[in-house]
Parts: C-alpha cells; structure tokens; sequence
DNA sequence: GATTTTATGTCAGTCTTGTTGACTTTCCAA
DNA sequence: TTGGAAAGTCAACAAGACTGACATAAAATC
C-alpha cells in the first residue's frame, strides 16, 4: 500500500516525497533549536541546563510527583535525574518529602524559588510558541499538534495524553 | 496587545491560553524524542551520535560545502564540528578537499559508504515521519509546518528557507 | 518471620558533544 | 611585503547522558 486512495486532484500525493519529508525533517531540527533558545539563555544565569528545566516543569505540573514516576516521564536514568534533583534540592528550589503512605517513595514539590524560576522559564518558552502559533493561527495549530502527537512513540503518547486530559 | 482581535466565534480566545501553549510545549518535547530515537538506534551500532548524523544529513544536502557554511546550519563551534568530522573523515565516509580556489577551505563531499549511512539514517527518520504524516493529512501537515517556521530563529529560518527554495 | 521485590540514592567510570584557548596555513589589502 | 583576517586543527575541559555495582529502607509475598 504505497499510494492510498487519493480522491481528489493529485497534489495530495506528493505530500509524501521524500523532499517533502526531508524539509519536515529540517523544519523539526531548526524549530526546536528555537523552542529551547530562550529558557537555556535564562538557565545558562543559574549555572543549570535543560535538565533542571524539564525537572522543574513536570514537578510543577504533577506536584507530589515521585522520583520513579518523572523517570517515566523523561526517560533519561535514575542516575542522570538524581544529579539534577540533588542540585535543585541543595538549592532550595525543590523539595523532597518522604512518601506518607510508602515511605520509601520521595515526593517533589517546588518551593516558592522553585516556582519562580519555573515560571520565568514557562514563560520565556511560552512567549515564543504564543508568537508562532498567532503567527499560524489556530487551524495550522491543530494540524501542529496532530502530527506531533503522530510522530510520538506509543509510550510518550500515552504519558502525553494523560498529562494533556487529567490536570487541565 | 493581551486578547487580539478575534473575528469568529470565541473558541479561537482560547488557543493562546497559557495551558495551550504548555500543551504544546509538552507535544514539541514528546514529539521531538521520537523524531530522533529511529536514527539514534541506528548510530549506536557505528558509535555515532546525533552530532555525526547532523553532518551526513547537511553534507548530503549541499555536497561541497565547506567547513565553515556547515557550521552555521548546525549551529555549533568550529571545535566541536571538527571532532565529528574527523571522525566521519577518518573512517571513510566524508572526503575532504582542498579548496580549489581558496586552499584555506576543505569542500566536503559523501564517500560511498558515508552516502549508504546517510541513506540508511534518512530513511528511518523519513519512515516515521511518512506514517505521521499520512496519519494526520496534508492540512494538518501544512499546518505543521506553518508553525515550525514560526518557532524558529530568523537566522535558522533563512538558513531553512534556503535549503527549501534551492535544492529541490 | 524470612525472603524477595520495589523505590531510591550513591559511587565510579565512560561517552558524546558542547565549550574556550592556542596554533597553523592561507589569503588579501594597506 | 608585511600584518591582519579567515579557515581550519589540536588540546583540554565541562555538562550531562549512560552503564554497572552496591546500599538502604520499606513494602509485599511466601
């Protein structure tokens, strides 16, 4: 099944070059450079890197998270995430808080300097994704997020999905 | 400038809240993992990274280029370039050629072998890309690549439209 | 109650890939 | 022709990923 069934005129088939593929390939790599450039300029200040961004936004989102439950999320190992946390930890701008049910579960929550930052970075990441998506306008933002959702692996789109249904 | 002018019905109020744009920003960080774990896996057995990837994929695209017009595609220090190249030089799959005109420069072309990587590389990620594609149509896909652009750097974004108008 | 599994943390070592600094070769213009 | 700028290379270092081994405590299971 090379060529579905295309109904209408023929410029649909050729949505699926490989020259159409590769500029989507380049539109990804250049575009997320993009998307990560104004959070790391803030982090680069703090001595962090986008580690501690990525900690720091999904504690903030899933508060009272646990340690084995932002692994999943991050998919890095418990050693490269440890790092990470036991420098925001020291830092005063997360705090780890022994499971009240499983006490050997940790659970994170931003203090208020963590929150802060957090927000700066959010809000620096947002303001470029707010420009390009006025910029599009809302039907080439449906289309953005449907293929990004394709593009994602079934584990990640799962995690995604949940986090996109449950704290909204 | 908080609300723009909205023309329709009131839902399109909506897509720049904040919760919006984080789902967005959730979907580029999701989406960009699979984007990258196809190759990623295929790198691994030659003891390549991204980095080396990177240079196939742009050295393909504009054989003959140089070290320094490579360096602002990828976006990274001479250095680090070198270390990757001398690499992909070294084990046969880039040719590096002294300028003709300007003996200062090398023009880099694929061997043989550094095309078949290149191709294998390529269609991994075009693979993913293709199904994601199909899955979410060309509308979506346009919008797709609407927003992309809108995300980028004005440098990156020339550099992008370039490669997009010129080698096709 | 003893054993196993789970959740987490830590130490040590490696790899990729980014960085800066110092250096060579080549070109070009004063 | 000389001195600076440009292109590229080499060396050393840092961040942040990884693996592997091991420790501890608590929960779950037998």
């Amino acid at each position: 099944m090379a060529e579905g069934g295309a109904a209408g005129g023929g410029e649909n088939l050729l949505f699926l070059t490989d020259e159409h593929l590769r500029k989507g390939i380049e539109a990804m790599f250049f575009a997320y450079r993009g998307f990560t450039a104004d959070p790391d300029r803030i982090l680069e200040g703090y001595g962090y890197g986008r580690a501690h961004h990525r900690a720091l936004h999904f504690i903030r989102l899933s508060p009272e998270t646990t340690v084995n439950n932002l692994l999943g999320l991050l998919g890095v190992t418990k050693q490269s995430l440890n790092r990470v946390l036991r420098a925001l930890i020291e830092d005063g701008l997360v705090e780890s808080k022994i499971g009240p049910k499983d006490k050997r579960e940790r659970h994170l929550v931003l203090t208020e300097a963590g929150a802060a930052l957090e927000r700066d970075l959010s809000e620096a990441q947002r303001g470029r994704m707010r420009t390009a998506y006025r910029q599009a306008g809302p039907d080439a933002v449906a289309g953005f997020r449907k293929v990004l959702e394709a593009m994602m692996d079934p584990d990640m789109r799962q995690h995604y999905q949940r986090l996109r249904d449950g704290n909204s």
